[in-house]
DNA sequence: TAGATTGTTAATCGATTAACAATC
DNA sequence: TAGATTGTTAATCGATTAACAATC
Protein backbone atom coordinates (compact mmCIF):
# COMPACT_ATOMS: atom_id res chain seq x y z
CA UNK A 1 0.00 0.00 0.00
CA UNK A 2 1.37 3.20 -1.21
CA UNK A 3 -0.16 6.74 -0.03
CA UNK A 4 0.55 8.63 -3.63
CA UNK A 5 -2.14 9.98 -5.43
CA UNK A 6 -4.69 7.84 -7.51
CA UNK A 7 -5.03 8.66 -11.41
CA UNK A 8 -8.08 9.20 -12.90
CA UNK A 9 -7.48 5.96 -15.45
CA UNK A 10 -6.82 3.93 -12.49
CA UNK A 11 -10.12 5.10 -10.70
CA UNK A 12 -11.89 4.38 -14.06
CA UNK A 13 -10.39 0.91 -14.33
CA UNK A 14 -11.57 -0.53 -10.86
CA UNK A 15 -15.58 -0.66 -11.99
CA UNK A 16 -14.13 -2.89 -15.28
CA UNK A 17 -12.24 -4.95 -12.67
CA UNK A 18 -15.47 -4.97 -10.73
CA UNK A 19 -17.85 -6.04 -13.42
CA UNK A 20 -15.42 -9.13 -14.53
CA UNK A 21 -15.16 -10.26 -10.80
CA UNK A 22 -19.20 -10.31 -10.49
CA UNK A 23 -19.40 -13.01 -13.46
CA UNK A 24 -16.50 -14.72 -12.04
CA UNK A 25 -18.01 -14.64 -8.58
CA UNK A 26 -21.21 -16.19 -10.28
CA UNK A 27 -19.58 -18.49 -12.07
CA UNK A 28 -18.17 -19.72 -8.70
CA UNK A 29 -14.74 -19.27 -9.83
CA UNK A 30 -12.70 -18.70 -6.40
CA UNK A 31 -9.49 -17.11 -7.40
CA UNK A 32 -7.79 -14.98 -10.58
CA UNK A 33 -4.49 -14.02 -11.58
CA UNK A 34 -3.60 -10.80 -12.77
CA UNK A 35 -2.52 -12.58 -16.02
CA UNK A 36 -6.22 -13.77 -16.41
CA UNK A 37 -7.73 -10.54 -15.89
CA UNK A 38 -5.33 -8.72 -18.21
CA UNK A 39 -6.59 -11.18 -20.39
CA UNK A 40 -9.97 -10.53 -20.57
CA UNK A 41 -9.83 -6.98 -20.14
CA UNK A 42 -7.14 -5.81 -22.96
CA UNK A 43 -4.77 -4.68 -20.32
CA UNK A 44 -1.42 -5.21 -18.97
CA UNK A 45 -1.20 -7.72 -16.07
CA UNK A 46 1.32 -5.24 -14.04
CA UNK A 47 -1.18 -2.66 -14.95
CA UNK A 48 -3.58 -4.31 -13.18
CA UNK A 49 -1.43 -5.21 -10.11
CA UNK A 50 -0.07 -1.89 -9.37
CA UNK A 51 -3.36 -0.27 -9.69
CA UNK A 52 -4.67 -2.73 -6.31
CA UNK A 53 -1.68 -2.38 -5.19
CA UNK A 54 -2.71 1.50 -4.44
CA UNK A 55 -5.50 0.54 -2.36
CA UNK A 56 -3.79 -2.72 -0.26
CA UNK A 57 -2.63 -6.08 -0.85
CA UNK A 58 -5.22 -7.55 -1.76
CA UNK A 59 -3.43 -10.57 -3.50
CA UNK A 60 -1.09 -13.52 -2.55
CA UNK A 61 2.25 -14.57 -4.16
CA UNK A 62 1.86 -17.89 -6.10
CA UNK A 63 -2.19 -17.76 -5.48
CA UNK A 64 -3.46 -14.85 -7.42
CA UNK A 65 -6.33 -12.65 -5.97
CA UNK A 66 -9.34 -14.12 -3.91
CA UNK A 67 -12.06 -13.33 -6.59
CA UNK A 68 -14.90 -12.46 -3.32
CA UNK A 69 -12.27 -10.62 -1.28
CA UNK A 70 -11.38 -8.04 -4.02
CA UNK A 71 -15.07 -7.80 -4.88
CA UNK A 72 -15.70 -6.67 -1.30
CA UNK A 73 -12.18 -4.01 -0.94
CA UNK A 74 -13.12 -2.65 -4.98
CA UNK A 75 -16.79 -1.93 -3.32
CA UNK A 76 -15.67 -0.23 -0.71
CA UNK A 77 -12.88 1.83 -2.53
CA UNK A 78 -15.35 3.07 -5.12
CA UNK A 79 -17.88 3.51 -1.58
CA UNK A 80 -20.26 1.52 -3.46
CA UNK A 81 -20.65 -0.52 0.22
CA UNK A 82 -23.04 2.48 1.40
CA UNK A 83 -26.10 3.55 -0.31
CA UNK A 84 -25.61 6.59 -2.72
CA UNK A 85 -28.84 8.37 -3.73
CA UNK A 86 -28.57 9.56 -7.45
CA UNK A 87 -31.16 12.40 -9.18
CA UNK A 88 -31.74 12.78 -12.37
CA UNK A 89 -32.58 15.76 -14.60
CA UNK A 90 -34.40 15.63 -17.88
CA UNK A 91 -37.44 13.30 -18.38
CA UNK A 92 -36.64 12.94 -22.12
CA UNK A 93 -36.00 9.59 -23.87
CA UNK A 94 -32.62 9.25 -22.51
CA UNK A 95 -33.43 10.27 -18.60
CA UNK A 96 -35.92 7.67 -19.61
CA UNK A 97 -33.37 4.80 -20.78
CA UNK A 98 -30.95 6.08 -17.76
CA UNK A 99 -33.93 5.21 -15.28
CA UNK A 100 -34.79 2.01 -16.38
CA UNK A 101 -30.46 0.85 -15.45
CA UNK A 102 -31.29 1.20 -11.76
CA UNK A 103 -31.58 -2.61 -11.87
CA UNK A 104 -28.06 -2.37 -13.13
CA UNK A 105 -26.54 -0.38 -10.64
CA UNK A 106 -27.23 -3.18 -7.72
CA UNK A 107 -29.30 -1.90 -4.19
CA UNK A 108 -26.32 0.85 -3.60
CA UNK A 109 -26.54 3.24 -6.74
CA UNK A 110 -29.84 4.16 -7.07
CA UNK A 111 -31.90 6.67 -9.12
CA UNK A 112 -34.39 8.15 -6.52
CA UNK A 113 -35.75 11.11 -8.08
CA UNK A 114 -36.28 12.85 -11.66
CA UNK A 115 -36.76 16.20 -12.81
CA UNK A 116 -37.47 18.12 -15.72
CA UNK A 117 -38.71 22.11 -16.10
CA UNK A 118 -41.25 21.56 -18.82
CA UNK A 119 -44.26 21.15 -16.81
CA UNK A 120 -46.65 18.74 -19.28
CA UNK A 121 -43.89 16.13 -17.93
CA UNK A 122 -43.82 17.05 -14.22
CA UNK A 123 -46.04 14.38 -12.41
CA UNK A 124 -45.24 11.55 -15.45
CA UNK A 125 -44.68 8.54 -13.90
CA UNK A 126 -41.31 6.59 -15.00
CA UNK A 127 -40.34 3.30 -13.14
CA UNK A 128 -42.14 4.17 -9.83
CA UNK A 129 -40.73 7.65 -9.84
CA UNK A 130 -43.22 10.74 -10.24
CA UNK A 131 -41.36 13.41 -12.34
CA UNK A 132 -40.91 16.49 -10.11
CA UNK A 133 -40.86 20.17 -11.12
CA UNK A 134 -37.37 21.70 -10.61
CA UNK A 135 -38.64 23.99 -7.82
CA UNK A 136 -38.27 20.72 -5.19
CA UNK A 137 -35.06 20.10 -6.37
CA UNK A 138 -33.26 21.20 -3.59
CA UNK A 139 -36.10 20.16 -0.78
CA UNK A 140 -35.99 16.60 -2.34
CA UNK A 141 -31.91 16.24 -2.85
CA UNK A 142 -31.82 17.16 1.43
CA UNK A 143 -34.44 14.92 1.91
CA UNK A 144 -32.98 11.51 0.40
CA UNK A 145 -29.40 12.74 0.95
CA UNK A 146 -29.15 12.92 -2.80
CA UNK A 147 -25.36 13.37 -3.37
CA UNK A 148 -24.96 12.63 -7.74
CA UNK A 149 -26.56 14.21 -10.26
CA UNK A 150 -27.33 13.14 -13.78
CA UNK A 151 -27.76 15.86 -16.76
CA UNK A 152 -29.89 14.43 -19.21
CA UNK A 153 -31.44 17.69 -20.70
CA UNK A 154 -30.60 19.66 -24.14
CA UNK A 155 -27.11 21.16 -24.11
CA UNK A 156 -28.65 24.76 -23.86
CA UNK A 157 -29.90 23.76 -20.45
CA UNK A 158 -27.26 22.07 -19.00
CA UNK A 159 -24.55 24.68 -17.62
CA UNK A 160 -28.10 26.69 -15.83
CA UNK A 161 -29.12 22.78 -14.66
CA UNK A 162 -25.74 22.26 -13.16
CA UNK A 163 -25.52 25.09 -11.43
CA UNK A 164 -29.07 24.51 -9.48
CA UNK A 165 -27.54 21.12 -8.35
CA UNK A 166 -24.80 22.24 -7.54
CA UNK A 167 -26.84 25.05 -4.95
CA UNK A 168 -28.67 22.07 -3.76
CA UNK A 169 -25.65 20.51 -2.65
CA UNK A 170 -24.71 17.54 -5.08
CA UNK A 171 -20.94 16.30 -4.96
CA UNK A 172 -21.18 14.97 -8.39
CA UNK A 173 -22.24 15.34 -11.84
CA UNK A 174 -22.48 12.60 -14.85
CA UNK A 175 -23.13 15.05 -17.95
CA UNK A 176 -24.86 13.75 -21.27
CA UNK A 177 -25.27 17.33 -22.49
CA UNK A 178 -22.75 17.58 -25.10
CA UNK A 179 -21.34 20.83 -23.62
CA UNK A 180 -18.18 21.18 -21.15
CA UNK A 181 -19.86 22.29 -17.73
CA UNK A 182 -18.06 24.75 -15.61
CA UNK A 183 -18.32 24.08 -11.81
CA UNK A 184 -16.15 24.80 -9.09
CA UNK A 185 -13.21 22.43 -8.18
CA UNK A 186 -14.63 20.53 -5.48
CA UNK A 187 -17.59 19.28 -7.86
CA UNK A 188 -16.54 16.32 -10.03
CA UNK A 189 -17.96 16.12 -13.27
CA UNK A 190 -17.70 13.76 -15.62
CA UNK A 191 -18.81 13.99 -19.45
CA UNK A 192 -20.88 11.15 -21.23
CA UNK A 193 -20.88 12.60 -24.60
CA UNK A 194 -22.04 10.07 -27.22
CA UNK A 195 -21.72 12.55 -30.57
CA UNK A 196 -18.07 13.15 -29.48
CA UNK A 197 -17.57 9.26 -29.48
CA UNK A 198 -19.28 8.65 -32.06
CA UNK A 199 -17.62 11.72 -34.39
CA UNK A 200 -14.11 10.60 -32.94
CA UNK A 201 -15.07 6.95 -34.18
CA UNK A 202 -15.64 8.08 -37.69
CA UNK A 203 -12.15 9.70 -37.95
CA UNK A 204 -10.98 5.43 -37.81
CA UNK A 205 -12.87 4.90 -41.12
CA UNK A 206 -11.16 3.55 -43.71
CA UNK A 207 -10.75 5.84 -46.61
CA UNK A 208 -10.32 3.80 -49.42
CA UNK A 209 -13.78 3.37 -48.57
CA UNK A 210 -15.30 6.83 -48.92
CA UNK A 211 -16.78 6.84 -52.46
CA UNK A 212 -19.11 2.93 -51.15
CA UNK A 213 -21.43 5.47 -49.90
CA UNK A 214 -24.64 4.71 -50.80
CA UNK A 215 -27.51 7.18 -51.33
CA UNK A 216 -29.92 6.00 -47.97
CA UNK A 217 -33.56 5.05 -48.78
CA UNK A 218 -34.58 4.70 -44.84
CA UNK A 219 -38.59 4.46 -44.63
CA UNK A 220 -39.63 8.27 -44.70
CA UNK A 221 -42.89 10.21 -43.91
CA UNK B 1 2.53 19.45 -40.40
CA UNK B 2 4.19 16.33 -39.60
CA UNK B 3 3.24 12.93 -39.86
CA UNK B 4 3.53 11.36 -36.63
CA UNK B 5 1.25 8.87 -35.84
CA UNK B 6 -1.79 10.60 -33.81
CA UNK B 7 -3.06 9.81 -30.72
CA UNK B 8 -6.67 9.10 -29.77
CA UNK B 9 -6.46 11.63 -27.13
CA UNK B 10 -5.92 14.15 -29.97
CA UNK B 11 -8.83 12.17 -32.07
CA UNK B 12 -11.25 12.49 -29.50
CA UNK B 13 -10.84 16.34 -29.06
CA UNK B 14 -11.39 17.30 -32.34
CA UNK B 15 -14.90 17.03 -32.10
CA UNK B 16 -14.92 18.81 -28.54
CA UNK B 17 -13.53 22.05 -30.84
CA UNK B 18 -15.61 21.20 -33.54
CA UNK B 19 -18.77 21.40 -31.15
CA UNK B 20 -16.74 25.00 -30.07
CA UNK B 21 -16.39 26.45 -33.23
CA UNK B 22 -19.49 25.78 -34.56
CA UNK B 23 -21.05 27.59 -31.62
CA UNK B 24 -18.20 30.60 -32.72
CA UNK B 25 -19.88 30.59 -35.94
CA UNK B 26 -23.42 30.44 -35.22
CA UNK B 27 -22.84 33.73 -33.28
CA UNK B 28 -20.91 35.41 -36.30
CA UNK B 29 -17.51 35.30 -34.93
CA UNK B 30 -15.09 35.03 -37.11
CA UNK B 31 -11.40 34.27 -35.43
CA UNK B 32 -10.52 32.67 -32.49
CA UNK B 33 -7.44 32.16 -31.19
CA UNK B 34 -6.03 28.94 -28.91
CA UNK B 35 -6.14 30.81 -26.35
CA UNK B 36 -9.92 31.42 -26.24
CA UNK B 37 -10.41 28.18 -27.13
CA UNK B 38 -8.26 26.84 -24.03
CA UNK B 39 -10.33 28.83 -21.71
CA UNK B 40 -13.65 28.01 -22.76
CA UNK B 41 -12.40 24.33 -23.17
CA UNK B 42 -10.63 23.86 -20.14
CA UNK B 43 -7.58 22.49 -22.27
CA UNK B 44 -4.26 24.13 -22.39
CA UNK B 45 -3.73 26.34 -25.51
CA UNK B 46 -0.21 24.65 -26.35
CA UNK B 47 -2.02 21.50 -26.76
CA UNK B 48 -4.79 23.11 -29.00
CA UNK B 49 -2.47 24.64 -31.19
CA UNK B 50 -0.05 21.02 -31.30
CA UNK B 51 -3.44 19.41 -32.08
CA UNK B 52 -4.08 21.27 -34.95
CA UNK B 53 -0.64 21.31 -36.52
CA UNK B 54 -0.37 17.48 -36.75
CA UNK B 55 -2.96 17.91 -39.33
CA UNK B 56 -1.87 21.56 -41.17
CA UNK B 57 -1.15 24.70 -40.77
CA UNK B 58 -4.50 25.92 -39.92
CA UNK B 59 -3.72 29.26 -37.84
CA UNK B 60 -2.44 32.96 -38.78
CA UNK B 61 0.47 34.14 -36.90
CA UNK B 62 -0.71 37.16 -35.03
CA UNK B 63 -4.26 36.62 -35.81
CA UNK B 64 -5.73 33.12 -34.74
CA UNK B 65 -7.58 30.79 -36.54
CA UNK B 66 -10.65 31.47 -39.16
CA UNK B 67 -13.55 29.68 -37.55
CA UNK B 68 -15.24 28.70 -40.82
CA UNK B 69 -11.77 27.57 -41.91
CA UNK B 70 -10.96 25.08 -39.32
CA UNK B 71 -14.68 24.05 -39.01
CA UNK B 72 -14.32 22.59 -42.67
CA UNK B 73 -10.81 21.35 -42.03
CA UNK B 74 -11.83 19.74 -38.68
CA UNK B 75 -14.54 18.32 -40.52
CA UNK B 76 -12.29 16.88 -43.24
CA UNK B 77 -10.28 15.43 -40.54
CA UNK B 78 -12.75 13.61 -38.96
CA UNK B 79 -14.43 13.02 -42.21
CA UNK B 80 -17.76 14.24 -41.59
CA UNK B 81 -17.62 16.02 -45.09
CA UNK B 82 -19.11 12.57 -46.58
CA UNK B 83 -21.49 10.87 -45.73
CA UNK B 84 -21.39 8.28 -42.72
CA UNK B 85 -24.51 5.83 -42.37
CA UNK B 86 -25.01 3.78 -39.01
CA UNK B 87 -26.80 1.25 -38.01
CA UNK B 88 -28.36 0.75 -34.40
CA UNK B 89 -28.66 -2.62 -33.16
CA UNK B 90 -31.05 -3.18 -30.47
CA UNK B 91 -34.02 -0.96 -30.58
CA UNK B 92 -34.75 -0.62 -26.44
CA UNK B 93 -35.21 2.47 -24.64
CA UNK B 94 -32.02 3.43 -24.66
CA UNK B 95 -31.92 2.92 -28.75
CA UNK B 96 -35.06 4.65 -28.63
CA UNK B 97 -33.50 7.61 -27.38
CA UNK B 98 -30.23 7.53 -29.46
CA UNK B 99 -32.15 7.36 -32.67
CA UNK B 100 -33.19 11.02 -31.71
CA UNK B 101 -29.90 12.15 -32.07
CA UNK B 102 -30.15 11.77 -35.88
CA UNK B 103 -30.97 15.59 -35.51
CA UNK B 104 -27.70 16.35 -33.31
CA UNK B 105 -25.12 14.69 -35.60
CA UNK B 106 -26.08 16.82 -39.09
CA UNK B 107 -26.76 15.79 -42.27
CA UNK B 108 -23.75 13.38 -42.75
CA UNK B 109 -23.95 10.75 -39.74
CA UNK B 110 -26.95 9.19 -39.75
CA UNK B 111 -28.57 6.24 -38.10
CA UNK B 112 -30.30 4.44 -41.31
CA UNK B 113 -31.62 1.85 -39.73
CA UNK B 114 -32.38 -0.24 -36.60
CA UNK B 115 -32.03 -4.10 -35.87
CA UNK B 116 -33.82 -6.01 -32.90
CA UNK B 117 -33.70 -9.64 -32.90
CA UNK B 118 -36.72 -9.72 -30.36
CA UNK B 119 -39.57 -10.00 -32.42
CA UNK B 120 -42.23 -8.15 -31.15
CA UNK B 121 -40.05 -5.26 -31.80
CA UNK B 122 -39.27 -6.17 -35.47
CA UNK B 123 -42.12 -3.93 -37.55
CA UNK B 124 -42.38 -1.09 -34.94
CA UNK B 125 -41.69 2.07 -36.82
CA UNK B 126 -38.89 4.24 -34.88
CA UNK B 127 -38.32 7.64 -36.21
CA UNK B 128 -39.36 6.89 -39.40
CA UNK B 129 -37.37 3.92 -39.67
CA UNK B 130 -38.93 0.52 -39.15
CA UNK B 131 -37.34 -2.10 -36.93
CA UNK B 132 -36.07 -5.05 -38.81
CA UNK B 133 -34.89 -8.21 -38.08
CA UNK B 134 -30.94 -9.45 -37.55
CA UNK B 135 -31.36 -11.69 -40.28
CA UNK B 136 -31.55 -8.61 -42.44
CA UNK B 137 -28.24 -6.99 -41.27
CA UNK B 138 -26.05 -7.99 -44.02
CA UNK B 139 -28.27 -6.89 -46.69
CA UNK B 140 -29.26 -3.49 -44.99
CA UNK B 141 -25.38 -2.48 -44.48
CA UNK B 142 -24.35 -3.99 -48.50
CA UNK B 143 -27.39 -1.52 -49.86
CA UNK B 144 -27.10 1.65 -47.45
CA UNK B 145 -23.01 1.18 -47.13
CA UNK B 146 -23.40 1.15 -43.83
CA UNK B 147 -19.91 1.68 -41.78
CA UNK B 148 -20.83 1.97 -38.34
CA UNK B 149 -22.56 0.32 -35.69
CA UNK B 150 -24.18 1.58 -32.04
CA UNK B 151 -25.17 -1.72 -30.39
CA UNK B 152 -27.28 -1.04 -27.62
CA UNK B 153 -28.41 -4.51 -26.76
CA UNK B 154 -27.81 -6.23 -23.49
CA UNK B 155 -24.87 -7.37 -22.36
CA UNK B 156 -24.86 -10.92 -23.03
CA UNK B 157 -25.99 -10.23 -26.37
CA UNK B 158 -23.15 -8.00 -27.17
CA UNK B 159 -20.31 -10.01 -28.01
CA UNK B 160 -22.65 -11.50 -30.80
CA UNK B 161 -23.83 -8.72 -31.86
CA UNK B 162 -20.40 -7.80 -32.69
CA UNK B 163 -19.96 -10.61 -34.37
CA UNK B 164 -22.55 -9.86 -36.69
CA UNK B 165 -21.76 -6.50 -37.42
CA UNK B 166 -18.55 -7.51 -38.09
CA UNK B 167 -19.41 -10.21 -40.58
CA UNK B 168 -20.92 -8.15 -42.32
CA UNK B 169 -18.70 -5.32 -42.72
CA UNK B 170 -19.15 -2.85 -40.61
CA UNK B 171 -15.95 -1.13 -40.20
CA UNK B 172 -16.19 0.62 -36.37
CA UNK B 173 -18.78 0.11 -33.56
CA UNK B 174 -19.71 2.14 -30.34
CA UNK B 175 -20.54 0.01 -27.56
CA UNK B 176 -23.08 0.95 -25.26
CA UNK B 177 -23.34 -2.56 -23.83
CA UNK B 178 -21.28 -2.68 -20.58
CA UNK B 179 -18.91 -5.27 -21.77
CA UNK B 180 -15.75 -5.61 -23.48
CA UNK B 181 -15.75 -6.89 -26.89
CA UNK B 182 -13.22 -9.00 -28.56
CA UNK B 183 -12.38 -7.94 -32.35
CA UNK B 184 -9.88 -7.80 -35.09
CA UNK B 185 -7.24 -5.27 -34.93
CA UNK B 186 -8.94 -3.17 -37.78
CA UNK B 187 -11.96 -3.17 -35.92
CA UNK B 188 -12.49 0.19 -34.11
CA UNK B 189 -14.42 0.08 -31.16
CA UNK B 190 -15.39 2.31 -29.02
CA UNK B 191 -16.67 1.79 -25.31
CA UNK B 192 -19.53 4.09 -23.67
CA UNK B 193 -20.09 2.77 -21.01
CA UNK B 194 -22.10 4.57 -18.08
CA UNK B 195 -22.21 2.52 -15.22
CA UNK B 196 -18.78 2.82 -15.26
CA UNK B 197 -18.77 6.55 -15.46
CA UNK B 198 -21.07 6.13 -12.69
CA UNK B 199 -19.42 3.69 -10.40
CA UNK B 200 -16.12 5.87 -10.96
CA UNK B 201 -17.56 9.10 -10.19
CA UNK B 202 -19.10 7.65 -6.68
CA UNK B 203 -15.23 7.06 -5.98
CA UNK B 204 -14.49 11.32 -5.95
CA UNK B 205 -17.68 11.88 -2.98
CA UNK B 206 -16.58 13.20 0.44
CA UNK B 207 -16.66 10.67 2.83
CA UNK B 208 -16.92 12.77 5.44
CA UNK B 209 -20.78 12.89 4.88
CA UNK B 210 -21.17 8.97 4.54
CA UNK B 211 -23.73 9.00 7.22
CA UNK B 212 -25.48 11.95 6.02
CA UNK B 213 -27.36 9.35 3.38
CA UNK B 214 -30.50 9.25 4.39
CA UNK B 215 -33.50 6.02 3.51
CA UNK B 216 -35.17 6.63 0.13
CA UNK B 217 -38.78 7.01 0.03
CA UNK B 218 -39.77 6.83 -3.25
CA UNK B 219 -42.68 6.42 -4.91
CA UNK B 220 -42.90 2.80 -5.03
CA UNK B 221 -45.72 0.58 -6.83
C1' DT C 1 11.41 -28.34 -3.93
C1' DA C 2 9.63 -26.30 -8.40
C1' DG C 3 6.23 -23.43 -10.36
C1' DA C 4 3.30 -19.59 -10.03
C1' DT C 5 2.27 -15.08 -9.05
C1' DT C 6 2.35 -11.04 -6.29
C1' DG C 7 4.07 -6.21 -5.02
C1' DT C 8 7.33 -2.91 -6.29
C1' DT C 9 11.26 -0.67 -8.38
C1' DA C 10 13.33 0.84 -12.44
C1' DA C 11 12.95 1.61 -17.42
C1' DT C 12 10.28 3.03 -21.07
C1' DC C 13 7.06 5.25 -23.43
C1' DG C 14 3.87 8.84 -24.45
C1' DA C 15 1.35 12.96 -23.59
C1' DT C 16 1.22 17.64 -21.83
C1' DT C 17 3.14 22.05 -21.13
C1' DA C 18 6.56 25.82 -21.44
C1' DA C 19 9.19 28.63 -24.12
C1' DC C 20 10.33 31.14 -28.06
C1' DA C 21 11.56 32.33 -32.90
C1' DA C 22 8.81 33.48 -36.77
C1' DT C 23 5.51 36.51 -38.53
C1' DC C 24 1.00 38.64 -39.13
C1' DT D 1 6.72 49.54 -35.14
C1' DA D 2 4.54 47.11 -31.08
C1' DG D 3 1.46 43.56 -29.76
C1' DA D 4 -0.50 39.23 -30.58
C1' DT D 5 -0.38 34.61 -31.67
C1' DT D 6 1.06 30.69 -34.28
C1' DG D 7 3.93 26.34 -35.06
C1' DT D 8 7.47 23.73 -33.07
C1' DT D 9 11.25 22.28 -30.18
C1' DA D 10 12.69 21.13 -25.74
C1' DA D 11 11.47 20.19 -20.94
C1' DT D 12 8.43 18.17 -17.90
C1' DC D 13 5.28 15.33 -16.21
C1' DG D 14 2.73 11.14 -15.76
C1' DA D 15 1.30 6.64 -17.07
C1' DT D 16 2.46 2.07 -18.70
C1' DT D 17 5.33 -1.87 -18.89
C1' DA D 18 9.29 -4.88 -17.81
C1' DA D 19 11.82 -7.17 -14.60
C1' DC D 20 12.60 -9.49 -10.46
C1' DA D 21 13.03 -10.52 -5.44
C1' DA D 22 9.81 -12.27 -2.19
C1' DT D 23 6.88 -15.90 -1.09
C1' DC D 24 2.89 -18.93 -1.36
Amino acid sequence: MKSEKISEAVVRRLPVYLRYLNELQKREVSTVSSQELGQKLDLNPAQIRKDLAYFGDFGRKGIGYDVSYLIEKIRQILKLDQKINVALVGAGNLGHALSNYNAFLKDNMKIVAIFDSYSPKVGMKINNLVVQPMEELEKTVHEHGIRIGIITVPDFEAQNVANQLIASGIEAILNFAPTILKAPAHIRIHTADFTTDLQSLAYYLDNGKEDAAHDNNEVDG
